[in-house]
DNA sequence: TCGATTTACTAAATCGATTAACTAAGGGAA
DNA sequence: TTCCCTTAGTTAATCGATTTAGTAAATCGA
C-alpha cells in the first residue's frame, strides 16, 4: 500500500534508522548534509507519510485526543465548542476523538477506557452548560482539561465562561439606555451561572443607585421559551411593568418576546430586552434582531484544546486554574431608550 | 502502566500465543478448557484492557472511523447528525475521529490523509446540508459513506433525507385541514432540495384538484428568518393572501410569525403555517410551536455509520445505493382550519 | 605514528499485539 | 512396535516506526 519509511531507506540507499533520524530532524551533526536530503527527497519523491499508528505504539503518544461530552445531541451549542477544539487541534496536527456519554457514568467510563486503549495523550471533558463535574474515575491521573464546566478537586484547567462579568455588561447597557426599572428572569433551578448573573445583576443596579426591586426579580423552573413567556406576562402585569428585561437565555427571551407583542407592545421600543448565549439560529433570526450577551463556546473549544496541548508538550505542569472567558455584548435592536 | 498481554501470559503460565488466541475466541480446539479459563480469569484478574494501537499495527485495522464535515460549526444541525453516529459507533465499540473541514478542499485532504495514517478503517463524508459533493480524492478507493449528500460517481452509500416525501407530508396536513390558498416560500438557490419540495407541493395541489397559483409560490435569495419575513409580507399584501405558508425552513417560518404578527393576525387561527426541519431550540420554542417536518438529522448519522460498519465487516459489498431517510410531520399549533 | 576523538552511519531491540508454522506428547490402528 | 493423527500448546516473524548502543573510517593532536 503506502510507502513505509522501510522503503523511503532502501530507495534512499540507507538504513531505516538513518532515514528516521533525519525526516524528524534528529540528524543534526549525525549524518551528512549530502545523505539527508537524498532521503528527504526520495520521502518526498516516494510520498512518504509515517504511520502514526506505529509511531504511537513505539513512542506511546499519539497526537491525539479524546474530548468526552455529556450531550452533544441537545444542545446545538454544543457544536461550536466542538468546532473550536477541532480547528486548533487541526492546526496543531492532532486529532480529536468525539466521544457523547450523554451524562452516563457507565457509558463516560467505557469510553474513556477505549480511549485510553487507543493511546489518546490527552482528555478534554466538556458540559454542554457551565457546571460542576465529576470526572470519570478511569481518567483521574490523565491529562485532562475541563470545558465549560469545573470540578472540586482543583486539578486540572477549567475554562469557563465569566459569567459574572457577561452580565454585568447585559445590565450596564440597559442602565447607559436609561433604564432604571429593569427586570431580570431566571433560572431558579441553576446553582453557578444563575446566582453569578443575579449578583452582578444586583451589583450594577446598586452602582448606579437603582433600588433592586423584589418584583422584577422572577426565578422559574426552567430556562426555556414558555418559562421566558409566562415570566414576561407577569412582569407586564404589574402595577408598575419594567422597562427593560434581562432574560437567562436567548429561548427566554424568545417567550418574552411573544409575550410583548400579544400585549401589543413592541420590543426595543415600548420595552427593552437582553438575552444572553447569542444562541445560532435564534438570537439573530429574532426580529427585532436579539441585543444578547455571547457565550463564546467556540474560542472556549480553542481555548481547551489549546490549553491541552501546551500541557502535553510542556512536561513540567503549571498548576492548573480556571480560566475565565468573557462574555462580550452584542448589540443588535431589542434594547433601546428608556420611555 | 497497564498490564499487555505479555503480563497475563506470564501470571497465567502460558505463552503469549496461547493467552492471545484464547482472549481472541480463537482457542477451540487448540486449548484445554482449563488453560483457557485460567487465562481468562487471569486478564480479569489484571484487568487486561488490549492496547488497541498495537492491535491495529498488526492487524492493519482499526475499528476507528473518520467523519469528514464541511461545517460543525455554522449549522446546530450537525450536532444531531454526529451524535446520531457516534452512539452507534459506540454501540458496536468503535471510535469516531472527527474532523471539521469548513468546505475547504485543501484541508480536507490533508485531514483525509492524517486520518489515513492513523489507520482509520472507513470514513463517513458528511455535510450540514443535503446537496451533491465532490468526495476527497485521497479517500477515493477507501470505506466511505455519504451523510446528508451524494455524489455523481454512484460509488458509494449515501444517506439523505426523503425531502419530496416530507414536502407531501406537509402540504397534504395543510391540504388535510381544508386549506386551499396554500403558498410555499422557498429558497431559489438550493439545487437539491427545494425543486424536489416544490413538485411535492404542485404535485399535492394537483392531486387534490387545487389550482397551483404562481404567486403563491414565492423564491429566496436565501432561507433565513429575514428572507421568511419579506416574503411573508408580500404574500399578506396579495389581493387573495393564502391562508397557510409552507415555508422552506424553520427559519423562514420564524420570519413568517414576525410578519403575521406585525400585520396583527394570529398564527394558527388567522393563517397556518409549516416550516421543515423541526430544528432544535427553535420549532418547539415558538409561540405557537411551529409544526414542521423533521429533518431527523440523528437517525441519518447512525444509519450511516451502521451502514459503513456492516461494510466494512461484510468483505462482499453489495451495490451502494442512496438511502432515502422519512421525514415525518411533527404537530404542533401552527396549523388551523382554515378560514 | 599511535591512540583518541569525531564523523557518519547501521544493527538490533523495542512498543504490544496477531498468527503461521512448528513441536511434543498421547492415542489408536495395523 | 511403528506410523499416523490428534491434541495442546509454543516459537518466532510481523506490523512500521523510534532509538540505544554500537562500529568503521576519517581526522586530529602530540
Amino acid at each position: 500500500m503506502a510507502n513505509t519509511l522501510k522503503d523511503v531507506a532502501s530507495a534512499a540507499k540507507v538504513s531505516s534508522a538513518t532515514a528516521s533520524l533525519v525526516l524528524n530532524g534528529l540528524a543534526e551533526g549525525r549524518v551528512s548534509e549530502e545523505v539527508a536530503n537524498r532521503v528527504i527527497a526520495t520521502a518526498k519523491n516516494l510520498n512518504y507519510r509515517p504511520n502514526l499508528v506505529a509511531r504511537s505504539l513505539r513512542t506511546q503518544e499519539s497526537k491525539t485526543i479524546g474530548l468526552i461530552s455529556d450531550q452533544i445531541a441537545t444542545t446545538p451549542f454544543a457544536s461550536q465548542m466542538l468546532a473550536g477544539a477541532q480547528l486548533l487541534a487541526a492546526k496543531e496536527h492532532w486529532l480529536l476523538f468525539v466521544v457523547n456519554a450523554d451524562g452516563d457514568k457507565e457509558v463516560e467510563a467505557s469510553a474513556s477506557r477505549a480511549l485510553i486503549q487507543h493511546n489518546v495523550t490527552g482528555f478534554i471533558y466538556a458540559s454542554m452548560y457551565h457546571r460542576e463535574v465529576e470526572v470519570p474515575k478511569v481518567i483521574n491521573n490523565k491529562n485532562v482539561v475541563l470545558l465549560d464546566c469545573f470540578d472540586n478537586s482543583n486539578q486540572y484547567h477549567s475554562i469557563i465562561p465569566n459569567e459574572y462579568g457577561g452580565a454585568r455588561n447585559a445590565v450596564a447597557f440597559l442602565v447607559k439606555n436609561g433604564h432604571t426599572k429593569i427586570a431580570h428572569i431566571t433560572d431558579g433551578e441553576n446553582k453557578f451561572a444563575a446566582p453569578l448573573r443575579e449578583k452582578a445583576y444586583k451589583e450594577v443596579l446598586n452602582e448606579n443607585g437603582i433600588e433592586f426591586n423584589k418584583n422584577y426579580l422572577l426565578k422559574t423552573p426552567s430556562s426555556n421559551a414558555t418559562e421566558g413567556y409566562e415570566a414576561t406576562k407577569k412582569l407586564l402585569q404589574l402595577k408598575v411593568p419594567p422597562t427593560a428585561i434581562f432574560a437567562y437565555t436567548d429561548r427566554m427571551a424568545m417567550g418574552a418576546y411573544a409575550a410583548i407583542h400579544e400585549a401589543g407592545l413592541k420590543v426595543g421600543e415600548d420595552i427593552s430586552v437582553i438575552g444572553f448565549d447569542n444562541q445560532p439560529d435564534i438570537a439573530s433570526a429574532m426580529r427585532p434582531g436579539l441585543t444578547t450577551i455571547q457565550l463564546p463556546h467556540f474560542e472556549m473549544g480553542e481555548m481547551a484544546t489549546e490549553i491541552l496541548i501546551k500541557q502535553l508538550q510542556n512536561s513540567e505542569s503549571e498548576t492548573p486554574i480556571r480560566h475565565l472567558i468573557d462574555c462580550p455584548l452584542v448589540v443588535r435592536d431589542s434594547v433601546g431608550p428608556a420611555r
